[in-house]
DNA sequence: AGTCCACAGGAAGGGCAGGCGA
DNA sequence: TCGCCTGCCCTTCCTGTGGACT
């Protein structure tokens, strides 16, 4: 494209009609006015928080339900309608957004302590460091920043299930424990989890003084979900921008992935980015096929860039050899030694490799299955599930980071 | 029934980078 | 600067395991 064809091109895009009225609709921060099909949450919700109102502890709270069951949702709805009345009457509460699955943010005991320190504090606070100060250390500033003054002070812990997989039920245990000391302030937790069976497995401690009270969020249905959409892109897209059975198309597709909302939601923003970079008039049923699509791939390479070099050396081990029948955790960390004498990276242990191949697992890029051989031993068996397409991606943004050239 | 394979996966700890207070 | 603390990534060592083979 030349300078001339270029000028044209952004003043020409400049002048069309844009194809998203508001595209913030359907996006994750996006707060709707009201949210559909989740009153009686919100009623029970708003039940057990009131008293925060009065200054006085609530109960603590579990949550749970699939992902896109509108959790997080519900509550930080719930979270700035008390935050707004608590500021218009000068009501001294105060409350921690915290999600527990952000990497190198609150993942770790001493990190979402620190974080939620950070979250509880005035801003003259002195910020805690990212590492460096005893674990005890950290509780006691967040003590104090919690108990400064008479004040209710609400903790939202989301995806508690992953840090508790992680670093164990220790955390909430400290925290309860804390709860009971505080002089001043009254502080109220709330836990939200994907994992609907994590209470069965917690400390009975835990379980009985931390989350007294359970609220479930069934998965919504296709009705449901086709409900939020029609909402949101009234919002999102000017008249007769979604063509006939678009929204349909998405909550079926949602419905079936657990009653994922949010899934269906981004399938249609994304539907909509294609159809405005065709530069087309209508969202039609082939550009949810091709948003899936997309979705899935681009999830996936940003998914595998995140990781490291030695990540990826197993990874391309395991794509490298995918057509040379089953695959087995002995016959790839041979491949991966070989491909670490070629990039002269030192090869770690095949115990450390096994963990990464579980990895690998837990990111959707294989499945592995347990098997015995008998008399030639147990192994895991591994099958990859990516398709061909993002395997060209990732094998492209491999051999980049392996600075291994073209195959 | 006992053996043995090829691992799985838990536990413990080493080494490193980096912050803090003395 | 030093000792102490942290998280993180990794190794070493170990026990456990299902089923084919003897």
């Amino acid at each position: 494209m030349g300078a001339d064809s270029l000028h044209t091109f952004f003043r020409e895009y400049l002048q069309k009609e844009p194809f998203f009225l508001d595209k913030k609709a359907l996006q994750s921060q996006y707060m709707p006015e009201t949210i559909e099909h989740r009153e009686e949450q919100q009623q029970q919700l708003a039940q057990i928080l009131a008293p925060c109102l009065r200054v006085e502890r609530g109960s603590n709270i579990f949550t749970y339900g699939n992902t896109g069951a509108g959790k997080t949702l519900t509550i930080k709805y719930i979270q700035n309608t008390l935050q707004r009345i608590a500021s218009q009457s000068a009501i001294p509460l105060r409350i921690a957004y915290i999600n527990c699955k952000l990497k190198r943010v609150a993942d770790t005991e001493y990190r979402l302590i620190a974080q939620a320190t950070k979250e509880i504090e005035d801003a003259t606070g002195k910020p805690i460091p990212a590492t460096g100060l005893p674990t005890d250390e950290v509780y006691k500033k967040f003590y104090e920043a919690v108990d400064r003054k008479e004040q209710a002070v609400i903790l939202i812990l989301d995806e508690i299930d992953q840090l508790i997989k992680k670093v164990g039920d220790g955390v909430l245990y400290n925290l309860i424990r804390m709860n009971d000391e505080l002089a001043r302030a009254k502080l109220t937790l709330i836990g939200i989890s994907n994992d609907t069976k994590l209470l069965e497995n917690l400390d009975p401690r835990v379980k009985s003084s931390l989350f007294s009270e359970a609220l479930h969020f069934p998965q919504y249905n296709a009705m449901q979900i086709q409900d939020i959409l029609r909402k949101r892109s009234s919002v999102a897209f000017r008249q007769g921008a979604v063509g006939t059975g678009v929204i349909e198309k998405c909550s079926a597709l949602a419905a079936r992935d657990q009653g994922d909302a949010r899934r269906a939601i981004d399938l249609l923003r994304v539907a909509g980015e294609l159809v405005e970079r065709e530069g087309g008039e209508q969202i039609a049923i082939k550009h949810i096929d091709s948003a899936e699509e997309k979705i899935e791939k681009d999830c996936l390479v940003d998914l595998v860039a995140a990781q490291t070099r030695q990540f990826h050396a197993v990874l391309y081990a395991l794509i490298s050899s995918r057509r040379d029948g089953p695959l087995n955790t002995g016959t790839i960390y041979t491949i991966y030694k070989g491909i670490c004498a070629k990039v002269a990276l030192p090869p770690l242990t095949q115990r450390r490799v096994s963990d990464i191949i579980s990895e690998c697992d837990g990111l959707g890029i294989i499945t592995l299955n347990v098997i015995s051989k008998g008399r030639y031993g147990r192994t895991s068996e591994i099958c990859l599930t990516i398709s061909e397409s993002a395997i060209f991606r990732i094998s492209e943004l491999l051999r980049k980071s392996l600075d291994l050239g073209e195959e």
